[in-house]
DNA sequence: ACAGAAATGTAGCCGATGCTATATTTAAAA
DNA sequence: TTTTAAATATAGCATCGGCTACATTTCTGT
């Protein structure tokens, strides 16, 4: 099921009930841990050939032990392998995850400084405001953003 | 602790880190849901007087038992109050939370349909957005939507 | 007034996501 | 090489937020 599939809910066609708009929030809240992990294990990879638990956990904030626990779930979701005391990559699938997240953060940071919120602010909400903007709302992000040059 | 403080970090003032916006992001997600519920329960007064378990459960597409166990929460924190077997109410606090958390919400979706967005579309993703939209990128939204009449 | 229906509450299960404390393994230094 | 430091893994705890199943209370209709 799609990000847009879910956006329309179960309804026979017209109506969105309230219902439905939180229950794809919380569908979404469910999946946004592991964008950013793809995400940020997609720029480890690139910048230092591999991605380390410990770097994961620093990047992110958080203990060593939850980044280990979260990239056991990745690789059960078949999203990422690793060996033992050894660096985590992303399978097809997770790159895969990494590269629509990124474009995703980037053009979300490009529309809210256009419509004038300050580079740090914008980089800031971004990061929690990425994982709900459906397809719909990007096409309409890049329209905007390619109608004012 | 505001939204605003927590956006900036622990930094002592320039730098802000990968670190920092995740926690941010994290904070935001557990507030989320108090945002939600105070918000609905704000508006099911409005409609009939007072915020039944089963019309909050309903709203929300979870199930009474969720519902109940979130209220619990809720009057632990200081936002609701309720008597057994009645009716849940905002204390002071919950109502401003609820008038805070509308206001941004409707700005939200205001500034979605400006920029392209389809309405239902603009509803839809601003239910998830709408919690990590700061104080500093909500007034650069009120800046853009008045300067475009 | 009372029976049945509806609403609310409670108990208990599960998975996710955080933590600390404690192995264990790998890497680095003496 | 052997010791020490760093990284990783594992165990166990807590809370949150979902659920089902069941108990209790309130409301409704006859």
């Amino acid at each position: 099921m799609s990000r847009d599939d879910l956006a329309q809910g179960t309804e026979t066609a017209t109506e969105t009930t309230d219902a439905d708009r939180f229950t794809n929030a919380r569908a979404i809240r469910s999946t946004a841990l592991f964008e950013d992990y793809t995400e940020l294990i997609a720029d480890l990879t690139e910048e230092f050939g591999e991605a380390r638990i410990t770097d994961i956990a620093r990047r992110l904030g958080v203990t060593h032990p939850t980044a280990n626990k979260a990239v056991l779930r990745l690789k059960r979701e078949g999203l990422a392998i690793s060996r033992p005391y050894r660096g985590v990559f992303l399978t097809e699938a997770g790159a895969a995850m990494a590269r629509e997240v990124k474009a995703r953060h980037r053009l979300v940071v490009r529309l809210l400084i256009a419509v004038g919120v300050p580079p740090d602010a914008a980089e800031m909400d971004a990061e929690g405001i990425e994982h709900y903007v459906s397809e719909t709302t990007l096409k309409a992000f890049e329209a905007y953003l390619e109608g004012r040059g």
